[in-house]
DNA sequence: AAATTTTATGCAATCGATTGCATTGAACGG
DNA sequence: CCGTTCAATGCAATCGATTGCATAAAATTT
C-alpha cells in the first residue's frame, strides 16, 4: 500500500474537473492528470476565468457572494495559482538564488557547519519577506553558472557564498549588472558589493587576547590566498606589531579548511618550529582538529598551546576544551546578505557592509 | 565605486538592444533595462523568433550560418532562454523542493549539522541530475505550505526533512497525490513514501555494543514520540532483551534535540537514577553535550560512563573524546531522497526505502 | 418610462517562449 | 523553361495567468 499516484485514483470528490477536461484523452491520462487550472475552476463555478483571476485576488470588482463562492471552490479542490504563469504575466519574481562554489577538483561537500549556519540564516531572512530561495553548487570554475541563474529569470538576484579566488569573475558579472551580493572581503577595484565581517578587527582581537595571555610564539593557520584569510592575517600583524613583536614568517602556515590542512599545519609547525605557545586558526573546524592532533602529540591545551579559532560555530562551546573564538554575527548575515541583494534587485545602490565580529573567550586560551 | 547597477550603464557594447526596446520609455528607464528576450536577438539578426529559438535549440531546420551567427549574437548579449517562460509553453520544470519545518514556538534555526549535511547531499544529486533545488522552511504547524509548493507548480514534487509528529498531515498529502518523499521512519498505514536509515538496526547496534563493553546501566537520551527515536528505542529494546536485561524505565529520558534537551536529561539522570554506567544518545549533538556535562561533573567518560551518539557529524571524529555513534548515510541518502521524488513526479509507483546504518567505535565508548 | 449611473462580468491582448503548418526561394529534372 | 522537391524561414496559436475596455443587468435619477 506504499503507492503514491498511482494510474487509477479512486475518485475522491464529487467534483471532479479533471475528467471534464477536454484535453483529457484516454491515451494520454496518467500524464494528463495535471494540475488544476483557473479555467477549471471558472467551467465549474460558471464563470469566466476573468471573474476566477479577480476573485481570487479580492479585487473589489467581484460581488461577495461570488467571491466567496469561488474561493470554496478553489480551497475544496486544493486549487492554487500557478506561480509560473502568474510570474510570466506579472514580470515579477519572488525568487533568490544562493549559490555554494564547489571545487571540482575535491568535489568537496558542503561541510562546514559556518556555511551551513550561513545558509540557514539566509533561508530564514528570505522566509520572513516572502521570498523563495533556490540553492545550488556550482563549480568554482565556471562561475558564470552563477550568473545564468539570473540571465534565465530563474532569480531575481544572486547570493554568493565565499569570494574564494573568483575576484575577476566576480568583478566581471558586476559590470554586466547582475544583482549579486558576495559573502567575503572587501577588496580594493571590487565592482561587486560585499557583506561581510571585519576581519582585521577579528584577527586582531584573536592575536592580542593571545598577546594578553602573555603568549608570545603565536602561528597563524589559514590560506593567505582568500581574501577573508588574508585580512585576518592583516589583524594578526597589526595586534603583533602593536605589542612590538617582530612578525616571525615560519609560524605562518597556510593550511586549507580541510583536515589534510589542519594536519599539514600542525606536523610543519612541530617538525619545523622551535617553539611556539599559541595557535590562532582561521576556522573552528581547523581549530578543533588541531586540537585534537596537539593532545594526540601530548601537548595540553591551553596550557602548553593556546588556540583561537574563528566562526564559532555551534559546537564550539561544547568542544573540550570549549573553544575560544571569533565569532561571526550569522544571524546578521543572512539579514544583511539578503537586504542587500534585494535592494541590487531593485536597482538601487547599495554599499558593501562590514558587519562586527566579537570575541568569545572560553577555555582553549 | 561600489555601485551595482547605476542607472546609466555605460554603453559597453556596440550592439545595444536594450535602447532599441519599444517598451523602453523615458520615464520608465530605471525598471525597464529588463532582460533581453529572443524578440531582441531575433530583431538584432535580422530573423523571427522562430529562427532564433530554433537555432538556440539546435533544430535541423536551421542553416548552419544562420545558426552560428544567432549563437554568437546571443552568447555576446549574455543571453539566456527565460526558463520561467519555456516552461510554461513546455509544461516542464526541472525544480524539487526541500522542506524543512521549523518549530513555531522555538523558531528554532536549522542547526543541527546532520540535517545541514544532508540538505547538502541532496543539492548535489539534484545538481548531479540538472535539476534546481527550492529551500523552504514552514512552519511544522502549518505543514500543508509544503504541498502549496507543489500546488502552485513552483516544484515538481517535494522532500521534506523529518517527520517529526505530523504523521496524519503527510498520509493527506499523500492521498491528494502530492509527490512527496519524507526523510523519516517507515510507520504502520503511511501513504506517503519514506527514505531512512535503519533507526532499530542502529539502536540494535549502539547498545549491543555497549553490553558488550560490559555496561549494564545504560541511558537512553531521546524523545520517543519521534518516529525515528521510537525505532532506536525499539532497537535498544531489543538488544536488553536479548542480553536478559530487564529494562529499567527511570533510564529512559525524554530529551529534545537541544542543548536544553541534554541539560534537563542529564540532570534528570544525576539527580533520579541511582546508578548509570552508560548512555545511547538519539544525536551526536546530544551526545556531546551530555559528555561536556558529565565531564563538569566530574564523571570521565569513557571510564564512568560510556557515550555512544547518533549520525556520526564530521565532528565526532574530533570530538574529545572522539565520539562513538551510529552513522547515517548522508551522501546516500541524498540520492534515495533525490530518485524516490523524481519517481513519483513521474507517477511511477515507489517504495518506501531503509538505508543501512552502521556503528563506528572511537573511544567515547 | 426613459435616461443615467452603478455593479458585475466577459472578451481579448499580453507576458516570453515553442512548434505545426504555410510559404518562399533555390536547386533539380525533364 | 517550367513543374517538382527540398531546405529555410515566418505566421500564428499555445502554455496559464492578468487586466483594460466593452457590455449587460440592476439600481437610481429624472
Amino acid at each position: 500500500m506504499y503507492y503514491n499516484r498511482s494510474r487509477n485514483p479512486a475518485s475522491s470528490t464529487i467534483l471532479d474537473p479533471l475528467s471534464m477536461n477536454k484535453k483529457n484523452t484516454a491515451s494520454s491520462e496518467a500524464k494528463e492528470q495535471g494540475r488544476l487550472q483557473m479555467a477549471d475552476i471558472a467551467r465549474l463555478a460558471g464563470v469566466s476565468t476573468s471573474t476566477v483571476s479577480r476573485a481570487l485576488n479580492k479585487s473589489p470588482l467581484i460581488g461577495e457572494e461570488t467571491r466567496s463562492r469561488i474561493e470554496a471552490l478553489a480551497k475544496s479542490l486544493n486549487y492554487s495559482i500557478n506561480v509560473g504563469a502568474q510570474n510570466l504575466r506579472l514580470k515579477q519574481n519572488r525568487t533568490v538564488a544562493v549559490v555554494v562554489p564547489f571545487d571540482s577538483s575535491s568535489r568537496q561537500h558542503l561541510s562546514d557547519p559556518f556555511f551551513l549556519g550561513i545558509i540557514g540564516s539566509i533561508a530564514d531572512a528570505l522566509t520572513d519577506r516572502g521570498y523563495d530561495m533556490l540553492l545550488t553548487r556550482v563549480d568554482a570554475e565556471e562561475l558564470d553558472a552563477a550568473s545564468q541563474i539570473y540571465d534565465t529569470g530563474r532569480a531575481i538576484g544572486v547570493i554568493l557564498i565565499g569570494q574564494w579566488r573568483h575576484h575577476d569573475q566576480l568583478n566581471q558579472m558586476a559590470a554586466r549588472k547582475v544583482p549579486i551580493v558576495v559573502w567575503g572581503a572587501q577588496i580594493p577595484q571590487q565592482l561587486y558589493v560585499t557583506v561581510g565581517s571585519d576581519n582585521v578587527a577579528g584577527g586582531r582581537l584573536a592575536c592580542s587576547h593571545l598577546l594578553q595571555q602573555g603568549r608570545r610564539r603565536i602561528a597563524f593557520f589559514g590560506d593567505v590566498q582568500l581574501p577573508e584569510v588574508a585580512h585576518r592575517y592583516q589583524g594578526y600583524c597589526q595586534a603583533l606589531a602593536a605589542a612590538g613583536i617582530a612578525l616571525d614568517e615560519s609560524l605562518v602556515l597556510p593550511a586549507a579548511f580541510t583536515e589534510e590542512g589542519a594536519r599539514l599545519a600542525v606536523e610543519t609547525l612541530q617538525s619545523r618550529v622551535s617553539s611556539f605557545d599559541a595557535v590562532f586558526a582561521c576556522s573552528d573546524l581547523l581549530a578543533m582538529t588541531a586540537i585534537n592532533l596537539f593532545r594526540q602529540a601530548g601537548l595540553r591545551v591551553p596550557e602548553d598551546v593556546a588556540v583561537v579559532g574563528y566562526d564559532d560555530i555551534a559546537l564550539a562551546r561544547y568542544f573540550h576544551p570549549p573553544l575560544s573564538t571569533v565569532q561571526q554575527p550569522i544571524a546578521a548575515a543572512g539579514e544583511a546578505l539578503v537586504k542587500a541583494v534585494l535592494r541590487l534587485a531593485d536597482y538601487e545602490p547599495t554599499a558593501p557592509e562590514l558587519l562586527p565580529t566579537e570575541l568569545i573567550v572560553r577555555q582553549s586560551s
